[in-house]
RNA sequence: CGAGAUGUGGCUCAGCUUGGUAGAGCGCUGCGUUCGGGACGCAGAGGCCGCAGGUUCGAAUCCUGUCAUCUCGACCA
């Protein structure tokens, strides 16, 4: 009975997992599409979700120092075209402003795909001295790029986003500091949105253009597909030098500074859907769902209940709890049906037999168990069950990548496994993009990161047979 | 950007082959009865048939183009 599929309307995930993505994005209410291909609208119950990732991330990069400003839209073209790496990257997919009015502009204007160009020039202009430094700035903003294809959260033309951007007196600090905020996502990652994270380096062929080096979380999907939830650049001073962004140093020398930039966007929302999702819909992780508790009253035309409904909803929220009560006459069942395909953690049900014995039935959105707790201890009862779903989520997403995560120590291996498999295959590999690109023809796998936690697994690359430089993590990602 | 599929009330779809007054179920609105896993009755509202051309006396239906969605590739967070 617990197991029954409740929510017609969504596809089951095993007959096609594409669909059922889709289906709950929509039936969910979080998105909407728009007329214009790959720019999607998100609707009140997705943005919250937005929101409440930036309120905790947000004090997070204040504990790191980090100041919030706002760039330009738009980006003149002679200033993307400084670094030359960097200008290749983007500009195939930038869209452009070449209009001013009824006039045609002297000079064409990207609309954003990422700001390092005005975050240097701006830079270029404000630093002085090596006291001003470090400088840690953020921005949370939309970008645009115009992909070919679209799917809801995981690849819009326009998303939402924070980018940071900081410069250092030193290399070594923004290398660390570069580090620190790969940490700083990856403890999110997993503590606010209970989605376990690779840590590692991206490699030459996949780092972002124009940086040095490129970290990244790499997540594994439910359907084991990789998901890259956030990177930290590392960009030496490539980018100073570019911009000729200098400053006085200690001995009165022009210094180029080093620079960082970090960024996660909305597509960590696809992420939570992929990694915690079910046939029933949504399943949302209690720290960041915008309704952590729903009180569903049972017979509300009965006197007293709708009275004992409101004070409850009243004590939750006055103990921080975000916490709904919805007195709509849709019957008990179906509301039931609707905050599971909405991924609340934590139902509530409080009908005449409750009241009169003082207590109430929860449910969890994972077990789906009913447990009835007396009403005395209802805010502890509450936190508890949301902080056992949390763990519940993260257990369940860290099994599924034990699980499918494959060791392979020659070439045909490899390919046995991404034939048969979908998951992380992790190798033994000597560093040459040329065995990537094998990798990603013969056997369909991209690399997602060298894991800072290494592991030696043998001697030799099993592509080329050369000395081995590192383990590495292969997958096909989104 | 290449290959394929699909666009008809809010949703799921029928109607198209063989051109002739736009349909169903669900949802929505009102009233009443219900209420511990998507309740029921009665009454009602709602459709430039994605968009633009063309063929025709007449187009949801045939033709061309275009836009969007989905799937698979290539590209990318």
């Amino acid at each position: 009975m617990a197991n029954d599929k409740k929510v017609e309307q969504i596809t089951d995930m095993e007959v096609d997992f594409a669909q059922w993505f889709t289906d709950v994005c929509r039936k969910a209410q979080l998105i909407d599409y728009s007329s214009i291909k790959g720019v999607f609208i998100y609707r009140p119950y997705g943005y919250a979700i937005w929101e409440n990732i930036q309120a905790v991330l947000d004090k997070e990069f204040k504990k790191q120092g980090v100041e919030n400003v706002y760039m330009p839209l738009l980006i003149p073209e002679s200033l993307l075209q400084k670094e030359k790496d960097h200008v290749e990257g983007f500009a195939p997919e930038c869209a452009w402003v070449t209009m001013g009015g009824v006039d045609k502009l002297e000079e064409k204007y990207a609309i954003r795909p990422t700001s390092e160009t005005l975050f240097c020039e701006h830079f270029a202009n404000v630093l002085q001295s090596h006291r001003d430094l470090p400088m840690k700035y953020n921005q949370w903003c939309s970008v645009l790029r115009w992909e070919k294809t679209s799917r809801p959260f995981l690849r819009h033309r326009e998303f939402l986003w924070q980018e940071g951007h900081t410069i250092h007196a030193t290399a070594e600090e923004a290398k660390e500091f570069t580090e620190t905020m790969l940490g700083v996502y990856a403890d999110f990652c997993e503590n606010v949105l209970a989605m376990p994270v690779t840590r590692g380096q991206k490699t030459e062929k996949e780092k972002f253009k124009g940086a040095e080096a490129t970290y990244t979380i790499e997540c594994m999907m439910h359907d084991r597909k990789a998901l890259q939830a956030g990177t930290s650049h590392y960009f030496g001073d490539g980018f100073a030098k570019a911009f000729e962004i200098e400053f006085a140093d200690k001995n009165n020398q022009k210094t180029n500074p080093h620079e960082t930039s970090w960024g996660v966007s909305t597509r960590l929302i696809g992420g939570i859907i992929m990694t915690h999702g079910d046939n029933n819909g949504l399943v949302l992780p209690p720290k960041i769902a915008p309704i952590q508790a729903v009180i569903i009253p049972i017979a509300a035309h009965k006197g007293g209940v709708l009275e004992s409904a409101d004070k409850l909803l009243e004590t939750l929220t006055d103990a921080g709890i975000r916490v709904k009560c919805d007195t709509s006459d849709n019957s008990a069942g179906w509301k039931f049906a609707e905050y599971e395909m909405k991924g609340v953690p934590v139902r509530i049900e409080l009908g005449p037999r409750d009241i009169e014995a003082g207590q109430c039935v929860l449910v969890s959105r994972v077990t789906r168990e009913k447990k009835i707790v007396k009403l005395d201890n209802i805010v502890e009862e509450i936190n508890t069950a949301l902080s056992e779903v949390h763990t519940a989520l993260f257990e369940k997403a860290l099994k599924n990548r034990e699980e499918h995560t494959y060791t392979a120590t020659t070439f045909e291996e490899m390919k046995e496994i991404a034939a048969t498999k979908t998951g992380f295959v992790k190798t033994m590999w000597c560093g040459e993009t040329e065995c990537e690109m094998r990798v990603k023809e013969e056997a369909g796998m991209t690399s997602r990161c060298i894991p800072f936690r290494q592991e030696h697994l043998s001697d030799v690359c099993p592509i080329c047979g050369k000395p081995a430089k590192h383990m590495i993590y292969w997958g096909v990602a989104y």
